[in-house]
DNA sequence: CGGTACGTTGAGTCATATCAACCATAGTGG
DNA sequence: CCACTATGGTTGATATGACTCAACGTACCG
């Protein structure tokens, strides 16, 4: 796709496609959307926003991976979570209205529309449906972090990798040689897990082994889902 | 304070005291909520309610401590949060609309309001501001759960320790002799910083060598707080 | 009095972190 | 074109934090 070719995508066909919380928007606010989002672009390695700074809209993202962390001790990043189409990020931020508690960095090259808090704020205030999918949207977020605490807690480093490796399958499904689809160096995949990277490449040069995955370069195959579920002790 | 005593708290009030999430409602809402809220006593043990189950409401806590936690590996727990008075649970689950995801038992005897999930829903369909206080503390419930996630991956379980005890005062406070309020057992302090009951004994021996803690039985009290801080290695 | 739950301590083990060295690759600038 | 540097990946050696297991003390309760 040539430069000029690249279109700002329309709010209406975006929302649909990628069933983002704005689908259960009226078509009159779509339209206000589609006025005052501001479309941008980014590569690899851009950063997005950063903890401790006050935001003042969120993204929407229309293409690409992006990983939202904390930095904790000696700038360690922890990975919370990944935004791929359809998502939005930082919103949290935008509702509780304090500073931005992470940062957000392209994985992969994206385009994102970037949301005035007022926009967002009006919404809910005239559209109680929305509230209630954007509720939704926070408190199954809640879930899942619960869910990490307690994995985190609890499990060891070679559960929690099985695990997240199932996980990324899910999300973010497979090519056409059945390689994960996203591509994460190996510390970004500690970072994710909570481990070092030395032992992210030991267990999975491990699993290599027990012919539980193929490694190529960054590319990862599961051979062997039923077997990463046994080690990942997942059974809910 | 004798059995006959015991009054239903009046909504209006409580939230007032307590700066509740219903402090945002009309007062004809507030209304509605007395009628439609069952009040209930619990004891010391008792299970409010469990993961896995489906809800069909959510509770307001008018007096003691409840904790809310996830069942893990082996029927561990893990300890999520506390709730006390002005907190209200299980609304995660009501409003994402899934399952339990968490169980809540009493700590401290405690008094607290039932109210339908259907009485929830509809002051989010006619009360923006409260659909907007709703999503701001469930926003700063995720902010907390991601710091959380942070704490977990990246410290020490001597690090997270420090750093529980200095919450724990902060959000339960002291009584006359400096003793922290809330009494916990050592397994379930373990259950809050991830780790094993002999650890928080070993760990909690320690810190009382070095004359940061006095311990007496259950009831902890602080001595060196800027110690436990540096310990801790919270510097936000 | 036996039972149950909780607290404590010691000893041994193991998973994981840390430190260090080394290789591969790609990009940079002179 | 080559040296230089940065980044990422890998492996080995070593250290240690934390868990597990086991024994035992204590307190409370019916």
């Amino acid at each position: 796709m040539k430069q000029q070719d690249i279109q700002v995508p329309l709010c209406e066909r975006c929302s649909l496609e990628s069933g983002s919380i704005f689908k259960h928007l009226k078509p009159d606010e779509i339209d206000l959307l589609n006025y005052e989002k501001d479309f941008r672009q980014y590569k690899r390695g851009d950063i997005l926003y950063q903890e401790g700074n006050r935001i003042s809209g969120f993204f929407c993202i229309n293409s690409g991976i992006i990983k939202v962390f904390k930095t904790g001790l000696d700038g360690k990043e922890q990975i919370i979570r990944f935004a791929k189409k359809g998502d939005i990020i930082a919103y949290r931020s935008v509702l509780s209205n304090e500073l931005a508690c992470t940062s957000a960095k392209v994985i992969e090259d994206c385009q994102v529309c970037f949301i005035p808090s007022e926009i967002l704020i009006s919404f809910i205030k005239t559209n109680s449906s929305y509230a209630l999918e954007l509720l939704k949207l926070a408190c199954h977020e809640l879930g899942e972090a619960n869910s990490f605490i307690t994995d985190i807690a609890q499990k060891t480093v070679r559960e929690r990798l099985a695990e997240i490796l199932l996980l990324l399958v899910n999300e973010f499904g497979v090519d056409d040689q059945q390689f994960l689809q996203i591509s994460l160096t190996r510390e970004e995949l500690a970072n994710i897990v909570g481990t070092a990277t030395e032992s992210v490449i030991r267990l999975l040069s491990e699993f290599k082994s027990d012919k539980l995955v193929e490694l190529n370069g960054r590319k990862i195959k599961l051979l062997n889902k039923k077997g990463l579920e046994k080690i990942s002790n997942v059974f809910n």
